[in-house]
DNA sequence: CTGTTATCAGGAATGGTTACTAATAATACA
DNA sequence: TGTATTATTAGTAACCATTCCTGATAACAG
């Protein structure tokens, strides 16, 4: 099994150069239109086939989809995410990791288990600066962020 | 307001069993090929339907998707999940959750930020014993996952 | 019982992501 | 430099989890 070499074609860089620029944590969508702006004719399967390529290859990374959409970070230095559950934007947090206390319960776990633990996901939700002000939004209905919108006919009326 | 007022059917009512009674965290396509076999003219549409009125309803929870689809768990105490980048599968981690530390975290970054934060989710990733004993495991497709804090001073090629 | 209507089965539609293909272009090296 | 090799591309079709739509069914209130 020999590895392919890889070419850094001009769609590589463009790509790359692109989530590197933007502060927020663009979808492949996000980027593709983008990079689009740059190289018009550049396909969607090229977007999506690079971007795992950067992923893999360590220069950008990849933060779950918590709503529905795979997003990207060009920052691949270790911080805080923020989800915010109102517009599903992310955002970095301003505050830098301490590892030690998660990374201590991490370890833990690893040796109270027997499972081989060597990683975790610490993410926040919340609301954003601006969803925030739009709206008081209805801060009961926070407590089910696990992971989808509940914009249903819950309760969108006074209570 | 008022919210429409829920029925309780047969599908439903099975549904809800059987991701009570399964030990695993199943997902949609899993509740379905079980609940199937109780109940075989159920479609997909009412068991994901179902899922999620369950889920609003505080009687299942909802694991985000970290491998593509999404999974459930029948049971709501909080706890500690990994999910084994091996297989895909989600184990509960069995030691009791030890909130304060992250919780502190939470609040301090509530405070340091213009953020309104009020939730995390914390995840961990491993291999599940099966995993574990059947390969080695290339450890070095670890940082294909997600994004893990740790292992991540590995540089270049994928694959 | 009976009427209202939430819920159902089935199937079609959606939307994000992958896979396939012939054509193209990035590298190795002659 | 030119040429061969082959990773990568654009374009498009396929995929798959999930959601939406419809007329039919069945839960529950009265």
């Amino acid at each position: 099994m020999e590895q392919k070499r890889q070419r850094m074609t001009h769609q590589r860089s463009v790509i790359l150069e692109e989530v590197q620029r933007c502060q927020d944590h663009p979808t492949a969508d996000e980027v593709y239109e983008r990079v689009r702006k740059r190289l018009p004719r550049i396909s969607m399967g090229t977007v999506y086939r690079n971007l795992d390529v950067l992923v893999s290859s360590g220069l950008i990374r990849k933060l779950g989809p918590d709503f529905p959409q795979m997003r990207f970070d060009g920052d691949t230095r270790d911080h805080y995410h923020m989800t915010c559950i109102g517009c599903g934007c992310v955002e970095d947090m301003g505050i830098p990791p301490q590892d030690d206390t998660v990374s201590q319960l991490e370890t833990a776990l690893g040796k109270l288990t027997k499972h081989g633990v060597f990683g975790h996901r610490l993410e926040f939700f919340g609301l954003c600066p601006d969803c925030r002000e739009k709206k008081g939004y209805l801060l009961e209905e926070v407590q089910e962020i696990p992971s989808s919108e509940e914009e249903q006919e819950h309760g969108a009326e006074g209570e």
